[in-house]
DNA sequence: TTTTGCGCTCCCCGCTGGAGAGTGCTAAAT
DNA sequence: ATTTAGCACTCTCCAGCGGGGAGCGCAAAA
C-alpha cells in the first residue's frame, strides 16, 4: 500500500472540501462537482478556486474522475483518510440502543444469541451482518458419564468447560453392568477431570498402558471403548463458524455491470474462507476495524468495506462481528453500531457465565 | 388454475411443433419466430403454416408473445404440457452418476450428508440446491438421567427415539443428593418411557398432582424441576430445516428487471417459510414433482420452477430435495438428476441405520 | 390445406444534435 | 499570491430519426 495521506498534510479548507464532497457523494452516489461542492459548502468560493483545491486532493491520489467532465469520487485512499481523520460519528438513536439491547437480552442459547446478533447488524444497517462464531476454548473435560442403553450401546457424556455437553453413543465390544460403567466413569474422572480434550485423547491409551497391571481385564476394555467416544467427540464442527445475514441487502442498488461482482462477493460468502481471513486479521487489533475495498487484499471486496469490531467477555476477545457494504456506506452511522453490537454482544456472553 | 391442455387435444404436428419451440426457448432464451421454426424442423413448411399453428397454440393459452412481432414463448401452462406430455428424458452420463453416488457416500453423519446432496443439486445443475431434513419423528422418550454438576446445577439427559440425545443443564431450585437424582429418574422413567415426548411434556403437571400424596414432598419439587428440562427440550430446533446451496447460480443471466425478482427469491430462501410449504405439499405426492412459475401459487416464483423428489428410506418418505432455477431450465437433465439424487440420499441413508 | 405475397408492427442499432454538467487553462481582479 | 471570471473543450445522457431485421396477420392463389 502505498503512503497513506496524513490530515496534517492539507489545508484546513481542503480537508473541509474533501469531507463535503466525501459526505455528498455517499449521499447519493454521483460523482461530485465543483458547482455543487460550492453552492452547498458555506465557504463562499467560486467553483474554480474548488476545482483548484479538488485538481490537487486527486494528485494526491485521494480522488478519482470517472472521466474528464464528470465530477470527483473518492478513492480507497481518500475513505481512508475519511474514516481515519475526517469523520465524526454519530450518536446513536436511543431506540436503536434499546432494539439491540432487546435483542441480544441473553435468553438464549449461545448460537442462537450469535445469529440474532447477525440479524441484528443487517437490520439496522440495511447492509450484510457477520459474526464470527467464538472460537471453540480449550476445550477442558469437567466430567464423563455412561449411560447404558441397553447392554451393549453406551451413551456417554462429555461435559466440557462448564457448560458444553457432547454425546456419543457407540455400541460396545462387550457387554457392560452399570456398576462396570460407574467404576470406569469414576477411574476416568479421577484421572482425567480437569485435563485439555486433546490431551485426554492423546495419552488415554498411554495410560491405559501403565494401568495394565493395576487395573482388571474388564476395567481394560471398558477404557479401549471410552476412547472411541473421545475420537470422535473431540473433532466436532471445525469449520461452520461464520454467520451471514442479510446478503440481500445488498443487491439493493446493485446495477448491471455490479451484478457480477456481487455474484462473486456472494460466492466468497459461501465458501467463507477470503472473509474469515480477513476477521481473523481483526481479532487482534482491539477495537472497531475498518477495511475499505481492495485495500483488504482481497479483489472480490473490491468497492465493498468491512467494519469489524471483536467482542468480548472479561477483557478476553472471543471473536469478530462486522457489516460489509459498499465502501459508499453511511460510516458515521455503522461504525457506532457494529461497536454497540460488539459491546452488548459481549455483555449478553458475560452474564450467562 | 384453468383447464390444463391434454396432449391428446392436438395434432401430431403441432404437438411437435410446439415440442420444438420450448426446446428452441429453452436453449438460448430468445422469442421463437416462425421462420425460424420452419428452418429447424424437418417438417417443411413454409413459416406461414408454421404462424397458423403457432397462433393456435397462443389461442390455447400455451405461448405468448411479448410484443407483437416478436416470436412465442411458453407460458406456464405450455411448460405445464411440455414436462407432462412431450419431455424425453435424458440419460444421465454415467460420469455424473459416478459423482453422485460418491459424493454422497454413506460415510458422513446425517446433517453433512444432507448438505453434500444439497451442494450436489446446486452443482451438477448449475442452478439451486435445497434439502429439507428429515423430519424429526414423533419423539419417544427412551430414557431420562440427570447427572449432578454441583449440588445446584443438573445435567438432563434425554434419550429419543434410539439415536437422539438432547441435554439441557438446569439450575435447581435448592441442591439434590445424587440418590435423590437417582430416585427421580427411576420414577420418570417407569412412568414415561416410550410416551411421546409432547404428550410428556403435557401431563407431567398432571402426573404429578396424581402423586401428590403418593411421593414425597423433596420428590415434588424434583419433578418439577423435571418438567423445565422437557419444556426447553421438546421445543428444540424447530425451523432450520431446509438447506440450500448454489443460490448464486440463479446470479448468471440476471439482468436488469430480473434482479429485483431475484432479491425477492433470495429473500424467500432466507424466511424458508414459503419454500418448506412447497416442497411439504412435493413431500405427500410421491415421485418427482414440477413447479412451474407463478403456478405454485408463490409470486416470488414468478418466473422459476422447481423440481422436486421425494426421498425414502424402506418405502417410508423422510423429507424432500430438488431445484429451483429459471421456468427455462433443462428440465430433460435436471429431472433425472433429482430423481438420482432422492435415490442415492435413500441409500445412503439407509444403509447408515 | 398450404403457400405466397404483402402490408404492418415492433425492436434494435446507430447516428445526430442539443442540453447539461464539469473540467482545465489563461488572463484578469483582488 | 490567491481567487475569480471567462472560455473552450470533453463527455454523458437523452430524445428523435431512420433503416434493417424479425415477425406477424390476412387474403388470395396454389
Amino acid at each position: 500500500m502505498v503512503s497513506n495521506i496524513d490530515s496534517s498534510q492539507l489545508s484546513e479548507r481542503s480537508l473541509y472540501l474533501f469531507k463535503s464532497l466525501v459526505e455528498h457523494f455517499i449521499e447519493d452516489g454521483m460523482p461530485v462537482g465543483s458547482r455543487t461542492l460550492a453552492r452547498d459548502s458555506k465557504l463562499n468560493l467560486s467553483p474554480a478556486t474548488i476545482r483548484n483545491v479538488m485538481a490537487d486532493l486527486e494528485d494526491l491520489g485521494l480522488l478519482d474522475s470517472p472521466h474528464i467532465s464528470a465530477g470527483r469520487v473518492p478513492t480507497a485512499k481518500g475513505y481512508r483518510l475519511f474514516v481515519d481523520s475526517l469523520l465524526s460519528v454519530d450518536d446513536l438513536n436511543s431506540t436503536e440502543v434499546d432494539k439491540i439491547a432487546r435483542e441480544l437480552a441473553p435468553k438464549d442459547d449461545v448460537p442462537a444469541l450469535m445469529q440474532r446478533a447477525s440479524s441484528m447488524l443487517s437490520d439496522i444497517t440495511r447492509l450484510a451482518g457477520v459474526v464470527m462464531l467464538p472460537r471453540p476454548e480449550q476445550s477442558r473435560l469437567r466430567q464423563i458419564e455412561f449411560i447404558a442403553l441397553s447392554a451393549r450401546r453406551i451413551l456417554v457424556i462429555l461435559v466440557v468447560n462448564e457448560r458444553e455437553v457432547q454425546n456419543r453413543i457407540i455400541n460396545a465390544a462387550r457387554d457392560f453392568s452399570p456398576s462396570e460403567l460407574r467404576q470406569v466413569s469414576n477411574y476416568l474422572n479421577e484421572i482425567f477431570a480437569g485435563k485439555e480434550l486433546n490431551y485426554v485423547r492423546a495419552t488415554i491409551l498411554d495410560e491405559l498402558e501403565k494401568m495394565k497391571e493395576q487395573v482388571n481385564q474388564s476395567m481394560q476394555t471398558a477404557i479401549e471403548m471410552a476412547q472411541t467416544a473421545f475420537d470422535t467427540a473431540t473433532a466436532a464442527e471445525p469449520d461452520d463458524d461464520l454467520l451471514f445475514s442479510g446478503q440481500t441487502n445488498l443487491m439493493d442498488a446493485a446495477q448491471l455491470a455490479d451484478i457480477d461482482k456481487l455474484k462473486k462477493l456472494f460466492e466468497s460468502f459461501n465458501q467463507k474462507r477470503d472473509i474469515l481471513h480477513l476477521l481473523e486479521q481483526a481479532i487482534n487489533a482491539s477495537g472497531i476495524q475498518i477495511f475499505i475495498g481492495e485495500e483488504s487484499g482481497y479483489d472480490v471486496l473490491d468497492n465493498y468495506s468491512v467494519v469489524t469490531a471483536p467482542y468480548e467477555v472479561d477483557g478476553q476477545i472471543l471473536g469478530v462481528l462486522g457489516v460489509i457494504g459498499p465502501t459508499r456506506m453511511r460510516y458515521e452511522r455503522v461504525i457506532p453500531i457494529v461497536d454497540i453490537t460488539a459491546r452488548m454482544l459481549g455483555c449478553a456472553l458475560n452474564t450467562k457465565d
